[in-house]
DNA sequence: CCCTTTTCACCTAGGTGGTAAGAT
DNA sequence: ATCTTACCACCTAGGTGAAAAGGG
């Protein structure tokens, strides 16, 4: 789908009030979000899967952009997988409208239980290219690849640092690198951000939902080795 | 070693006119060069074997900085591995004085075989984190581990393009990214130039010398399955 | 009981020289 | 005869979820 943008394209840089991005893969995106997306998260950090990547346009070809994402919490719970109310389906009640509710029987959901933990350090990571012009950004997709997502509140490899058990939204942001001397003052009107709804996950360090964890190995190639009888063209 | 620094450091920006560079591995560079260092050339590109590396020094640490190599015939010849006169040794009036003449007895060398091929396209390689701060430059040792060598001459990957049975010197440069609005009056100020003689080699399209392959073998990690008996720690 | 950590077999991706066949 | 190419087994390096062990 094509960018869901960051509040307030108006008073935006002409360097950036024309950017656009559009979430590659996103029926595979879409196709965890309707089984209620989960990444691990390791001490030592885990890619994500799917990546997130984006195809750009609208960038000044001669300018020149920094790129990267942060990722915020979606609401102020933590989070438990199993049956909430004594085996009789899941606890329809804690379930917020943007958490998908499925298998009413004989499985399992996710249930609310209890307030977040104090938020992660909010770290940010950069796209390892950056800075780069424009010209270069729209020239192919943009993969963030190299992002990996720990729950080591101590970690020191610059990794992006998550609550398991909580839920989170990545976001992506544009930002013009003005060669204007004083250029912090109009830092405000230099970014345009991103949010793509199909892109909310519950960070986990070991998979609870059986089908995401199937559909992991349907379609990462670095689960080839789990996968069973026919092979997925 | 210590950099062999390019001709004239005078009239030199004083961006570039304190850089200086150190070779790394040279003693493995030096126990390549005292047998005749040979380097594989194919169709879709090989990497170099040691990795030309160097740890810089001298930058402005806020200064943006591009690197990058390209390779220069060693001289006007094209050579050829065998017994030059007869099985009696060596040819010893072919070899110029930088070209080691090692087996003197039982063994082969390179002979001069004619004059060069035409010089192939002078491609150079730009280290793939160009441009960058000098800080980040003098952080750690800037490895050229992406640069392929090529024999085909219509190569559309990018790559060194060079003439098997030649000898080439690699060369490193520095050049200073100049912000001023006429910078390319400056050019000829702004960079620096650096030659290591250990690193002068032979194009081949498969070894000649033994001696090359086994310590090829003993070198480099990636040769690993061709070692027999007692590991080299 | 629920969640986290560690280890592992099994992949992807790509860098080695050997070998035999091909080219000139 | 000499050089080049294509394919191969064997590595490095690192991304997977499974399973078992560990911790509160």
């Amino acid at each position: 789908g094509w960018a869901g943008e960051g509040p307030g394209a108006s008073g935006k840089n002409r360097h950036v009030c024309h950017a656009a991005a559009r979430l590659e893969m996103s029926s595979l995106w879409e196709e965890f979000s309707r089984l209620g997306t989960e990444m691990i998260v390791t001490k030592a950090g885990r890619r994500m899967f799917p990546t997130f990547q984006v195809k750009l346009s609208g960038l000044d070809p001669l300018a020149d952009y920094v790129l990267l994402m942060d990722f915020i919490p979606l609401d102020d719970k933590r989070y438990r997988w199993g049956w909430g109310n004594g085996g009789r389906g899941p606890d329809l009640g804690v379930l917020n409208s943007s958490l998908p509710c499925r298998y009413a029987f004989h499985s399992s959901s996710w249930l609310a239980a209890g307030r977040a933990e104090p938020a992660a350090p909010g770290r940010v990571h950069f796209h390892p290219d950056s800075p780069a012009k424009g010209a270069q950004w729209m020239r192919q997709i943009v993969s963030f690849d190299k992002l990996k997502l720990t729950n080591n509140l101590l970690d020191d490899n610059g990794h992006i640092i998550l609550n398991s058990m909580h839920r989170y939204q990545p976001r992506f942001h544009i930002i013009f690198v003005d060669p204007r001397r004083d250029s912090e003052r109009f830092a405000h009107q230099n970014f345009k951000s991103f949010s793509f709804p199909e892109t909310q996950f519950m960070a986990v360090t070991a998979y609870q939902n059986h089908r995401i964890t199937q559909l992991k190995i349907a379609s990462n190639p670095f689960a080839k080795g789990f996968r069973d009888g026919d092979p997925k063209p």
